[in-house]
DNA sequence: GATATATACTTGACTTAGCAACTATATATC
DNA sequence: GATATATAGTTGCTAAGTCAAGTATATATC
């Protein structure tokens, strides 16, 4: 068996990781009723300062495309999670912004995803974790 | 808007990262006419040191449920990438083992695979690189 | 100002993979 | 050795997300 580079066993790794991390995070947030996909489109819309979002610029964002989006958002805006926002000085643009019910519920998840993340990667130190974050900023 | 803990960050970009990732690996090996998936599969019964490897354990170690490996299999047996080996010990059992076109495919893709993965994250240090999988090591 | 091109989305067809339920076989217990 | 339970794998149904093509609008060029 030949010997393989580290950069192999990193990419494999990590969407191994990825996985995992996932479908658990992701059973923990259905207890609000919302998927892994939606917590990160809840939160993205959260932490931007200007509160209306570009649809694509959500899936840059987030990892998807843009027809994922378009599908993400339908039925969030149906439950009134998020609300959309249009541009006056651009028809075509469909902007996306959080509700009031979708900040509230965005509250309750993030601190259910707090928990659940603490829980599965404390065993390592913050200070590695925050040198990862780093190293994962310059890959995205 | 309230400060984020980094196991929280660690996840949401990690998750962001791993989309990234597999979509850029995925088309490369698309070259060779897999998906990354089929790519898993055909690195883990590489590196099975018995070469013929329950389905269970294949879907624990690609981060997939069993049904998963279930459909995902069964076309890389019709391409004759994979065979079925039997246990006459346990006839539940259905063991998947590369074949020697498997092994060809593998060895093909895998230049592919060292030499994207290396284009990705080669910005990143390989000692830093090393660090980053001993950690998810610890993870998975 | 007409035409060409680019951008922001949406839609149709398809693929992938999960869960729950099922089949078949093996193992443990009485 | 019969019954109960556990394990390996498959299948029906469904959800989530992709790509390619389409629509509508904006921008650039002539």
């Amino acid at each position: 068996m030949s010997s393989e580079s580290v950069s192999s066993q990193f990419v494999i790794k990590n969407a191994l990781l990825a996985s995992k991390l996932s479908r658990r995070v992701g059973n923990h947030l259905s207890i609000h009723g919302i998927s892994l996909s939606e917590f990160l489109v809840m939160h993205y819309l959260h932490s931007s300062p200007h509160k209306a979002v570009l649809r694509i610029e959500l899936a840059e964002h987030i990892g998807m495309s843009a027809s994922g989006v378009t599908r993400l958002i339908a039925p969030m805006e149906k439950n009134h999670i998020v609300e959309k926002v249009s541009n006056p000085r651009d028809a075509r643009q469909s902007l996306v912004k959080l509700s009031e019910v979708g900040q509230a519920l965005f509250n309750d998840a993030n601190i259910s995803f707090e928990h659940i993340t603490q829980d599965i990667i404390g065993k390592i130190s913050p200070s590695q974790q925050e040198k990862v974050v780093d190293l994962y900023s310059k890959l995205i």
